[in-house]
DNA sequence: GAGTTTTTTCATGATTTTTTCTCCGTTGTG
DNA sequence: CACAACGGAGAAAAAATCATGAAAAAACTC
């Protein structure tokens, strides 16, 4: 997935020099020449870091910062300058930069402080993401309820909803016998008016699609005479 | 609440300076005079910046910062290094630091440099406040809450109010598949008195506009007798 | 308050799933 | 071994579900 940076750069040879060297670590680069370009890009257009040298016609590096960080989400902001003055490093960082560089500087070094800028990112927001949705496991065969996802051995089985729910009800009581009814009961719902010949189709097409071996199941086995129940797949 | 530092630095007399000098941004720091007592040190305590000198007795700085990467947690480390050689700042930057400081360096600066790594961490890990917001990312697809702002391969898309809110919600639970009463009772607010079918008109434009081919979408996907859920993009 | 945009409701046709039905092999029983 | 009940397989019929487009209602703007 590339990254969109935003450079900020009245000099359009430096700009395209950057933009050129940024392509080098998979990412694309947008140029504004002035700080209310950069702004209304900014705003457009969903940015995963900022280049911003701090001489801007129009709108000082430093207020653009400044304006940026009010705006919504955090993007890390790298600011570039000519003064290497120490008073306007300290408030290059104080506003709201995340690194400084000065130039002249080397690409490498401007590269390796981009690379920092994203690791940092996906280090911090690569965490509660994941939804712990309950998950049920016969053998190879396991069920995210949440998701609706089967998958024996890894490989993704594709079931509609009537047979999702029987399989997870299987899942939910193992080794436990069902009747036909029973089973229509349970997953159809009591309101249900219909044959329990419509179990034995449902199972059938449930095997087509889990079973290694449809004629030997593994994963829901026949009770013969009372109904079905489920084995341990293996 | 304090910060605690670790400063790795084999000179004592810079070490107990720049420990000072924290003081003085509200922060707690203990001192490390190698790299085998700088990791047990590591180890053994909470901290939340690792402030590090390339150069040191028994293990070097960059094996140290290797080492400290490793061990889970993130914990942003600034480097300090009197070779001012642009090949050591990279390496160092590559190797996992987060930030770089040349001696001599001032005080000033290198605290500005602490602060700006504090408030990324603030920015990042601080749940959504209202000011700093989320990018959410599905594919090409990104959201970014705070500007209310969806973008497709950098091409800005624009959305309506529900359309927004509804794709978020989809963005913010991948892979889960919600059936449309659920979707009404988390989008819409389960006060909402409203037929399932306003879910499928509301889809229904949001494929128009977010999909490459809305017949085979690749962002919400329906899951049939369920509802929909949201694929990954690609 | 008129005009625009957004949201909701509604109707239709296409598609998928579910149910029903039939045939045939299998299993258990006497 | 024969007979009857049972379960499996497949196809056809029925039902449910969804996409689409259009119209009505509501919300918002100027």
């Amino acid at each position: 997935m590339k990254k969109n940076i935003l450079i900020v750069e009245d000099n359009a040879d430096l700009a395209s020099l950057v933009q050129l060297h940024v392509l080098d670590i998979n990412c694309d680069a947008d140029i504004a020449h002035d700080g209310g370009q950069a702004l209304r890009m900014y705003q457009s257009k969903a940015y995963d870091l900022v280049i911003l040298d701090i001489m801007l016609p129009v709108m000082d590096g430093i207020s653009l910062c400044q304006k940026m960080r009010d705006k919504g989400a955090y993007v890390p902001i790298i600011m570039l300058t000519s003064k290497a003055s120490e008073l306007d490093r300290v408030v290059g960082l104080e506003v709201g930069a995340d690194d400084y560089l000065t130039k002249p500087f080397s690409f490498p070094e401007l590269l390796a402080r981009i690379k920092a800028q994203f690791r940092t990112i996906e280090a911090l927001t690569h965490k509660p993401t994941h939804q712990t949705s309950e998950l049920f496991q016969m053998g190879y065969l396991r069920m995210d309820v949440g998701k609706r996802l089967v998958t024996i051995q890894g490989k993704a089985i594709a079931l509609t909803a009537k047979e999702f729910d029987l399989l997870l009800y299987f899942a939910k009581h193992p080794g436990q016998v069902f009747t036909r009814s029973q089973l229509l009961d349970q997953v159809w719902g009591y309101q249900f008016e219909g044959y329990d010949h419509t179990v034995n189709t449902h199972i059938n097409r449930l095997r087509l699609k889990i079973e290694a071996d449809p004629a030997k199941p593994k994963y829901i086995l026949t009770v013969w005479g009372v109904g079905y129940k489920c084995g341990d797949g293996i």
